[in-house]
DNA sequence: TATAACCTACCATTTGGTAGGTAGTTTTGT
DNA sequence: ACAAAACTACCTACCAAATGGTAGGTTATA
């Protein structure tokens, strides 16, 4: 029950950076050994089985998630500067490679072979991520900040799909700034209340008919 | 160098389908031997490697997505009209769970422990279609149908990641309809040129500011 | 008669996991 | 105060099953 260790500690994080990488079945209890610094047999001592060692690092994570978030709206309290963090918090995450990627929606991409008791965990993060940003969309259209074409929580869905894609693109392209591309102009459509009248966090691109960077 | 036998082809679905489920490290050739009905090493007789058959699956993948853009160019020529083809076809496919997935963003998830000759097959497809969408957005910003944002660089990636991450959302919260949700209000942005006034193609719901879906 | 398409029977390695032991620290009974 | 008991955190040494892959044989067909 203890988990006054380092170690513990220590094999959860590692575990997270390597489920980052490749996802559930992407390390193995070995992987974690030499990173960790331990031997195999170890890390059962503290995790019995595999899906204790993720059951307890995505519960892990959705806590900090949780905490994040309470944080975030303690640091700032606009509905589009609480976005702007978020999204930033992440851009940094992928920039400095030290996250570069949410851990749950790697899993949620293999959700059909993960053990149910990891599905249970990675569905609730989702539930609760797609809540938070409902609630923080509302707000801001509620205040007149941000300008929604849809309700709350599809448009709160739709945010969600974005930075989700947008990790991957980066990934893909293997440049972490296309996050920020993307993540930008999202956020650009959500605070441009009207296409034609500039408002106050305009960065003067507006309007394109004429392409740019179709080559490569 | 034959590819005539069904066997072949059966082989390259069965592990399409698998991979879509659970990506590289998802399957195995004991899998793919069960459903295919063959023996594990007779699997090795047409593709030597899990490279070799994870990478022929992948070009054929993309050959696929080819000809699905120039067949789609066929039947309409309107870029909202393909765009909406685009979307519909990922739509079916996820309503009828035949490919609930794109393999390519599937593997671009753990491009990190991907063996390399994948990997590069896989930035490819991201690359070829960010070029279709980017082509397409061009065109339709050019002829007046669509509104942009910004570059149609930069919105054909906003676009690409919007339906992946659209993807991930249906397979997390275990609802097709999540796809069509997002993917719907993606193309609702770009057709409705600007907010206030309706456009031909419009559904009735334009502007929120009360929610409607936040509890639970 | 060559070859494609399969097979059985292997193989080394890796996988997650167990059994049982040891050194050090805590807790406990007296 | 102090030894016995209990517990924590690790270890070595296993294990069965699964992994990707090979060797070599059989059958049918071109």
């Amino acid at each position: 029950m203890a988990n006054s260790s380092t170690t513990y500690d220590d094999i959860l994080a590692c575990a997270r950076s390597l489920i980052v990488n490749g996802g559930y079945n992407g390390f193995s209890y070995a992987d974690v050994a030499d990173v960790v610094g331990i031997r195999k047999a170890s890390i059962h001592h503290h995790f019995p089985s595999k899906v204790d060692l993720v059951r307890t690092l995505v519960a892990r994570y959705r806590e900090e998630a949780k905490a994040g978030m309470v944080n975030l709206e303690l640091q700032v309290s606009e509905p589009v500067e609480q976005l702007r963090l978020y999204v930033g918090y992440w851009e940094a995450c992928i920039a400095d490679a030290s996250a570069p990627f949410c851990v749950c929606a790697l899993l949620a991409s293999q959700l059909p072979v993960l053990p149910e008791e990891v599905g249970v965990e990675v569905q609730a993060h989702f539930r609760y991520l797609s809540e938070w940003l409902t609630s923080v969309l509302e707000r801001g259209a509620r205040q007149g900040q941000l300008h929604l074409v849809s309700t709350p929580g599809d448009e709160a869905e739709t945010f969600m799909a974005t930075v989700h894609g947008a990790m991957l693109s980066a990934r893909a392209y293997g440049d972490p700034k296309i996050f920020g591309a993307v993540t930008g102009q999202l956020l650009e459509r959500l605070t441009s209340c009207f296409p034609c009248d500039e408002n106050r966090e305009s960065d003067g691109r507006k309007f394109y008919d004429r392409d740019e960077g179709s080559s490569t």
